[in-house]
DNA sequence: TCATTATATTACTAAATAGTAGTTTCAGCT
DNA sequence: AGCTGAAACTACTATTTAGTAATATAATGA
């Protein structure tokens, strides 16, 4: 698949190669493909609802089944990817199971990106604003 | 059937369920599907390689192929797919066209995602040395 | 204009996966 | 045991998508 390395390539047109210090340079093909499962498992609106309907506190499938308007397998498989990833964990009560968040991380996660897309879309707004201006203007 | 019925059992362990006052919760699916697409950007190990290598400052293309491995085709494309989302942003120079991280954001996210990742491995580490130490116990 | 180098696009294949219907397993109850 | 409801599992289909080869487009220089 990917080509072999071309370590030999000579990356000395390094503008910041002082500040090459840390951060996610320096992490390997490996660790990069954990990062991207993690983001895989959250890259679906399906499993977000879920995430959602257990934002407060422990819920059982049916609840998680009405809150989300999902089937019951899907809903299933979606819990199963979830308690896998370490996002969610899993308590049987007699018949019920319940599923609670496990790493909150997740919901700290969700409102940053929430917060970064909304103001994307602000911006993009303003452009489209400026670019009616000028038409108005013509 | 209904989700007042279950009510009565003993899932008083609510940790939060005075707080239900804003966050991911109260998101619409549209929303929650905008959410998504933006994790699942981040969902491929080859995307995250190529935000790697614009760490340090721009780069054009022909740099990020080396820098990654990638066929080119393949790299245009997750180019165009990171540009789309805002995530980088293009700037031709001549014959070369220059990437760069649009959102310095997105190296916050994955920062706190590697760490995340992180302590749960070390935590599942802890757990099967804690496994070994009961099989030499018995 | 022609040649060259850099980037983008197209068409295609193979693999991954979301959703579903049907089935199975399990716990509690009579 | 038999019944019932909750949750998990098993194919299976349809859609999406990563990667690639070939081609196209664009910029620069001879």
């Amino acid at each position: 698949m990917t080509a072999a390395t071309n370590r030999t390539a000579d990356m000395s047109t390094h503008q910041n190669a002082a500040t090459d210090d840390c951060g996610i340079t320096k992490l390997s093909p490996v660790a990069l493909s954990l990062m991207a499962d993690f983001f895989k498992v959250l890259s679906e609106a399906s499993r977000l609802q879920i995430v959602c309907a257990m934002k407060n506190g422990p819920r059982n499938v049916t609840q998680i089944i009405e809150a989300t308007g999902l089937g019951q397998a899907n809903v299933s498989k979606h819990l199963k990817i979830l308690t896998q990833a370490g996002i969610a964990s899993r308590q049987q009560q007699g018949p019920n199971v319940y599923y609670q968040i496990a790493n909150p991380f997740v919901f700290e996660l969700c409102d940053l990106v929430c917060d970064s897309l909304s103001v994307q879309f602000q911006q993009q707004t303003q452009q489209l604003e400026a670019l009616k201006g000028m038409g108005r203007l013509s």
